[in-house]
DNA sequence: AGACTTCAGCGAAACGATTAGCTATCGGGG
DNA sequence: CCCCGATAGCTAATCGTTTCGCTGAAGTCT
């Protein structure tokens, strides 16, 4: 691996010179100049990010550390991620913390060793998990999910309206026993989108019972034996909110194995879901996040933060959710109940 | 940002007493350790690997560069080697080609210019668009499709067996007008999958009909465009064989939109699918591939090299594919036709 | 006691880039 | 003719580690 020293040996100039001209950072005569850039040519040269990056100490690495890999949502925010980090002139270093907290501490310190320049984290502990150090001096953006309290740039979907549009349009249809799986209460997207629902019932003087507020791991395994849990009792609900789309699909196996029809049986509704795309029968009904654009914007603020752009303490953005409406919901009238 | 100095200072020891605590690469008596140790904890003191690998010219990173980002079998891939990766003591750094050479060639520069220790590389080229030097001081991986000629180690799976046992089988349910989807010819998967129908058919004496054998982008909408047309014709094929996931549902898709029924009227097998998970209905009869445990070997044969635990020039792999049969595919009696 | 070995720990030279500050050269104005 | 400013390019310090080779103290053997 030739260095900048064989470089400039070679053009018979010193290494400055060589600096010079890979980053445009000085006048340089033409002739030398082609003399460098023939030398770089020739050694095939290569500029060591480790030494540049141990002098200026920036490393054009961007962290994404993200809840659960083997969930679609966010794979779907590792694509948009990828292109966006290298859109900006910077590498993608992934993570995946499995819904783990402890593993997610292990990344976080990891990432601080690697010298990223910045974070993007979904993250997955409660609030009270985190140490106010573990987010100083380093860049952050957290996307998706919310900490209170935090002091890191957000950006985040309106759990509570995902919900709300949902259930409510559940509750044109007619429905009043409904259900809802969701994922553990202390994230926040759990607690916002059950928040909504109550808020969607209690708009008209309704309220869930409580056997049929269930929650579990953002698992399609999870989802799968709550909801055949939930189903097989007598008085089981007329339709579902399903918080996750991963879920909603272990529910809709459920709900199959349990010999139930849906959208005839009983109505499934969701929320984040990407499974629509995969070419599920019946298509869900479902409030859809532009992950894209939330990914987007998350690597712009963080990038903003980087470079030093940004007066604001710490700025939170909140995407809104639509209701994308497909084959998963009848009117009750129709059911068999 | 303490460094291994401040903590030197607060001890009372040399650096490279420190870096003897921190790496356990020499004898500190217990008394200097224990001082050391309370340095490091007070200072939160977290050494920068921008430094360590400069001078050890290491970096702690390997690259991953996938083909397509959005299709779930790369994203597979991408969840498979992160946690391998982590397992290994490296971090992963992502990169999405997009099925484009340039692109391609920019990340193979940039991963050079990072300092990366070893690279899995799902190549999107011909083999004759690859330099030599574009590979040799890297510790690479070919996963997935192999490259002519080349010098690096290749994990694969057995492309031709993999074609040869889908058509086998739809020639059992006694089908002979098969027609065939595949990817750009270019690529030694789709070669391999085709080569395997053809093998299969004639085995049997037979043929597939030039017009029903074609190829495009592996992607849905190149799938469902080619098979709208294939499918349009008066002398359509009974079964076909879709050489990819992505693009099987592409073509159920297309299937559908002409109002035909699978496996009723036309019966599909695919290769390398994904989508059975996904809840698709029907449930594909297809090949599939063993996406973990082939990206743990291509992981564990780069970390052989990196550590140079390894005398062979160039070591190949080949997992062999498992015919899982699903709802997709019906004999040619009960056909409409 | 003297000579030799261990051994803990230290000092300083790398690693490969960037960059502040300096030097030499040249042209032009007083 | 001298001085000055501008300009091109160089020298050397620096980033934060690791690691080679050294020192001095303590232990061992004759």
């Amino acid at each position: 691996m030739a260095t900048i020293k064989d470089v400039a040996r070679r053009a018979g100039v010193s290494t400055a010179t060589v600096s010079a001209v890979m980053n445009d950072s000085a006048f340089v005569s033409p002739e030398l100049r082609a003399r460098v850039v023939t030398a770089i040519r020739e050694l095939r040269y290569e500029p060591s990010l480790a030494a540049r990056n141990l002098r200026r100490s920036r490393s054009q690495l961007i962290a994404l550390a993200v809840a659960d890999l083997s969930n679609p949502f966010y794979t779907r925010i590792v694509w948009s991620a990828e292109a966006a980090v290298a859109a900006w002139g910077y590498s993608l270093v992934l993570f995946n913390s499995d819904e783990k907290p402890d593993t997610e501490r292990r990344i976080l310190s990891r990432i601080r060793t690697l010298g990223c320049d910045g974070m993007v984290l979904v993250p997955v502990g409660a609030a009270n998990q985190y140490q106010p150090h573990e987010f100083d001096g380093m860049a952050t953006v957290l996307l998706g999910r919310s900490i209170e309290g935090n002091t890191a740039d957000t950006v985040t979907i309106d759990n509570r309206e995902a919900g709300r549009q949902a259930v409510d349009y559940l509750l044109d249809l007619g429905h009043r026993r409904i259900g809802s799986i969701t994922g553990p209460m202390q994230l926040s997207t759990s607690k916002g989108r059950l928040d909504g629902m109550i808020d969607a019932m209690a708009a008209r003087g309704l309220a869930p019972q409580p056997g049929h507020i269930r929650s579990g791991e953002f698992r399609e395994e999870a989802a799968y034996s709550v909801a055949r849990d939930m189903m097989g009792s007598p008085d089981r609900p007329t339709a579902i909110y399903v918080a996750n789309g991963v879920m909603a699909i272990g529910v809709m196996r459920a709900v199959a194995d349990l010999g139930l029809r849906c959208p005839q049986d009983i109505s499934i509704a969701s929320t984040d879901t990407v499974a629509g795309a995969g070419g599920l029968k019946p298509r869900l009904t479902r409030t859809e996040h532009p992950i894209a654009d939330m990914t987007n914007e998350a690597l712009r603020l963080l990038v903003d933060r980087i470079e030093e752009r940004v007066s604001e303490p710490v700025r939170s953005i909140v995407f809104q959710p639509a209701l994308i409406v497909g084959e998963s919901c009848m009117p009750l009238r129709g059911n068999a109940a």
